[in-house]
RNA sequence: UGGGGCAUGGUGCAAUGGCAGCACACCGGACUUUGAAUCCGUUGAUCCUGGUUCGAAUCCAAGUGCCCCAGCCA
């Protein structure tokens, strides 16, 4: 099995040993988990998921589930129960701690006020065009908005009006009064509520103004007891802001603490880009196995232990990184070849005639289910009988140096079955070989040779009168490396799809054991990559597989 | 060029003043009922310069490089 990984240290947990020898929290650890509602949970999502859950099951603390629904524009309750699934998924639970910061909408609007009292926010009349040019550069001081100093009883009425609908959309924000010359662009009065006409799927038609991420999501952190926010890098210059209001608001302060976000090698990990794909019908859904997301993942038989080890070995820190997806596919490899039975499928076939095994004969050989994990010694019966099928690149005419395979005149082993010699090949009239007529020495069944003689090659099989037909679909990575940072619309865009991500093969042939299997079943295949069945799992009466990037390389190794 | 952050083999992460280590990848070998897997091994790194120290990846100083910030997104 796979190695237990060494509980690592990193900066995080330096921090919060720190925070409980000085007693910050009391020993509490307590943490959230808060996406956004506009999307599927992808594989980037998963580190702050796996850090958010782990550390707080590792402090024996608690994880709140929040969903950070403050833009009713971009969400959608179709996201909400997809992200539960996936976080279930991976064996993490909140219990019943399931929030949202629109819960919160009243109390925040309640403390909004309060700063209004308290002489820390006003309603602002710019527009957001002018509200740009006032907010100055990065190396220029912004300047200060003609309605900063509105009286307390004004920002009062007006924002209870904003409240009540009576402006339109943009027409007015309320802002933080913090400072317009702050080296850090968030400081420089950032907006707190905006006017947005638009319904929410929680709170419907309740609201006309919702606040920014920057005001709600500390207290909301607070009003839960968060003890430890943890967030990607980019917060960094927003921790300034957090802290400003659960100051000003006095009331209880989380620590926000940020960790660099997981970037992987030819992975699209943009929920914008993703979402453009899924909408612009570029791949089937979320859950098409080409998509980076949990769903897809789970769809092609990902185990999601797997997912976690993975994470766990990345690693947490401030670096910005850039993992190769051959770690990824290591861990899940490693997984799926204790776990998932093996199978012979041959997916480019080329016909074997074994002439001088009897013409009806038919005998089945017992063939183990895990040939890698000696803790499962489960077999099964295959059919064996006078013609099989085997990959076409299993055979070459005129063997290539280090070629172990078969050959005219070369002898190689049936995986479990017997070892057979390459007599003469059958052409067509363009000269392809169309068969390889063979003989087979019956001293040798189940694959080793009494008098001890040894083969270099061994190849898998398929008997020819039980094999099952299917059309088997090769997924690959969905994308090239350079992704156009601006997505372009339309045809061009097509181009950015890899064309290799996709591949279809009919005319397959499986072992017969296959043809009953089960929808979400996962199979090892013969040449260790690994397939999983997939819905819809019968077109035009055949059977559909779906398959993953393992394969892809290991067949890319065996071509080189 | 304002502010914030980060620099350790190809990649990711450790080492918190004391022998720079682990994983993936790569290369080589062994073994194998697939050339996969497994096992073993090799190569390979502290951004630069100076300083403190018996001793620096770690502390100090000055550089260099990269990332983030000018949404009424999160």
């Amino acid at each position: 099995m796979t190695e237990q990984i060494t509980p690592k240290t990193n900066f995080i947990r330096d921090i919060i040993d720190e925070h409980n020898r000085t007693g910050r929290f009391g020993g509490r650890v307590h943490t959230r988990f808060p996406p956004e509602p506009n999307g599927y949970l992808h594989i980037g999502h998963c580190k702050a998921l796996c850090i958010d859950f782990g550390i707080a099951e590792d402090y024996g603390g608690l994880t709140n589930l929040r969903y950070d629904d403050t833009n009713p524009v971009k969400e959608d309750e179709e996201y909400v129960d997809a992200i539960k699934e996936d976080i279930h998924w991976l064996g993490f639970d909140w219990g019943d701690r399931e929030y949202y910061a629109s819960d919160y909408f009243e109390q925040l609007y309640d403390m909004a006020v309060q700063l209004i009292r308290k002489g820390k926010a006003y309603v602002d009349d710019l527009s957001a065009e002018e509200m740009r040019e006032y907010r100055g550069t990065l190396t220029e001081p912004g300047k200060e908005s003609p309605w900063r100093n509105r009286s307390v009883e004004e920002n009062l009425d007006l924002f209870s009006r904003m409240r009540a609908g009576e402006f339109a959309d943009g027409t007015k924000t309320l802002r933080a009064k913090i400072d317009m010359s702050s080296p850090n662009m968030n400081m420089r009065d950032p907006v707190m509520y905006r006017i947005l006409h638009t319904s929410h799927h929680r709170t419907g038609d309740a609201w006309c103004i919702y606040p920014m991420y920057d005001f709600a999501h500390g207290q909301s952190d607070s009003i839960e007891g968060i003890t430890h926010s943890m967030c990607s890098l980019e917060y960094e210059n927003h921790r300034p802001l957090y802290d400003w209001f659960l100051d000003e608001l006095e009331i209880f302060h989380p620590q926000q603490i940020e960790f660099a976000r997981l970037n992987l090698t030819h992975t699209v990990m943009s929920k914008r880009k993703l979402r453009k794909l899924v909408e612009g019908g570029y791949v089937d859904g979320w859950t098409d196995p080409r998509m980076p997301t949990l769903a897809a993942m789970r769809r092609i038989g990902y185990p999601p232990t797997a997912i976690r080890k993975f994470i766990e070995m990345v690693g947490v820190a401030k670096n910005e990184n850039f993992v190769e997806i051959e770690l990824l596919e290591h861990v899940v490899r490693d997984e799926l070849n204790l776990t998932v039975p093996r199978r012979m499928a041959v997916l480019r076939p080329l016909k074997v005639i074994l002439d001088n095994y009897p013409e009806d004969k038919t005998e089945n050989f017992e063939v183990p289910d895990y040939p890698q994990n000696p803790e499962n010694t489960d077999t099964r019966q295959v059919p064996f009988g006078r013609e099989i099928w085997i990959e076409q690149e299993d055979f070459m005419e005129e063997p290539a140096p280090k070629y172990f395979r078969l050959a005219p005149g070369r002898e190689v082993r049936l995986m479990n079955a017997y070892l057979i010699t390459a007599t003469r090949v059958e052409k067509d009239e363009k000269g392809q070989v169309i068969a390889v007529h063979c003989t087979y020495d019956p001293e040798t069944r189940g694959g080793s040779a009494p008098d001890g003689r040894k083969v270099k090659g061994t190849i898998h099989w398929v008997s020819a009168a039980h094999a099952a037909e299917a059309e088997i679909r090769l997924y690959g990575h969905l994308f090239e490396d350079e992704f156009p940072e601006d997505l372009p619309e339309g045809e061009v865009f097509t181009d950015h799809v890899n064309p290799n991500s996709l591949e279809v093969l009919s005319g397959c042939k499986l072992e017969p054991s296959l043809a009953h299997a089960g929808v979400g079943e996962s199979f090892q295949f013969v040449r260790n990559g690994y397939f999983t069945l997939d819905k819809p799992s019968f077109e035009d009466g055949k059977r559909v597989f779906n398959r993953t990037i393992s394969l892809v390389d290991t067949w890319a190794k065996m071509q080189k």
